[in-house]
DNA sequence: TCATCCCTGTGG
DNA sequence: CCACAGGGATGA
């Protein structure tokens, strides 16, 4: 479910919440996802509360606890009863967070390091980009899919980086100009934090919310907008499919 | 570098 | 019923 975005929103909304707080028990109601959570030293300190990639990252005063979401995952605050698919209970000191996820696909681990194998963050300098993007023949939208070229960017923001950025996602990495190098740079930033400012999207099967359970608004230009007209030039956006997942352009306003 | 798989749910 | 869903690990 949530790229860059989205993790960013819901860090920013429960950080205030977390931080500074004790965690005295992490209740695994999935065995899917026990894993390594039973090794943590509880209670702990929550020191700090971060975003990196797609991960949310608790710092605890004695190691790290990361939360990844997958497809279907969503941290819900303090709820009153138990949310539908709740798979994991974070009690913190006057409060708990809520780990939902239908589909059973995210994780939670303790980790002493954060040597997660991430690329540079995508909100981060990317001049790195130009060289990066010349060593790869595999279609751009793939390439800023793989988590270990760059991170946070998923299928969403692919589609709509590449719109934004007039470049066509089948292009090969290593075809694209130096000017097209730059628009992408440019076109990244820019529309992943303008979702970030739109608290992120929510499709139509809502499964993304925020932590208090607020939907996100950012609506995608292209993503998900098979036959509707192109924003700017009004001909039929297209879909069709790359690496097995869903790809929507404009073939007029990309090449 | 690809297809396949993990899992569950929804929409056509 | 089948196609598809915001992610990623795996093995051929």
């Amino acid at each position: 479910m949530p790229e860059l975005p989205e993790v960013e929103c819901i860090v920013l909304w429960l950080r205030p919440k977390v931080v500074g707080r004790t965690l005295s028990r992490v209740e695994v109601l999935d065995p899917m996802l026990a894993r390594s959570v039973e090794v943590l030293p509880l209670p702990a300190k929550v020191l700090d509360l971060f975003r990196l990639g797609k991960h949310v990252v608790f710092h605890l005063d004695q190691g790290f606890l990361v939360v990844h979401l997958r497809m279907s995952g969503t941290l819900l605050w303090g709820r009153v009863g138990r949310p539908a698919h709740t798979r994991c209970i974070f009690h913190l000191s006057r409060g708990a967070l809520f780990f939902v996820d239908v589909r059973r696909l995210g994780t939670v681990e303790s980790r002493e390091d954060l040597e997660l194998g991430l690329g540079p963050d995508a909100l981060s300098d990317l001049g790195f980009l130009r060289s990066a993007l010349g060593k790869s023949r595999v279609p751009i939208k793939l390439w800023l899919m793989n988590q270990t070229n760059i991170a946070g960017i998923g299928n969403i923001y692919a589609s709509e980086i590449l719109f934004e950025a007039g470049i066509d996602p089948r292009r090969p990495a290593s075809s694209l100009t130096a000017a097209e190098v730059k628009r992408l740079g440019r076109a990244i930033p820019q529309v992943l934090g303008r979702a970030i400012q739109c608290t992120g999207s929510t499709l139509r099967d809502g499964r993304y919310l925020l932590p208090n359970g607020d939907l996100g608004g950012y609506a995608p230009q292209v993503y998900g907008r098979e036959g509707q007209p192109c924003a700017i030039c009004g001909r039929p956006i297209a879909r069709l499919d790359l690496g097995g997942r869903g790809t929507f352009l404009c073939p007029h306003c990309q090449r």
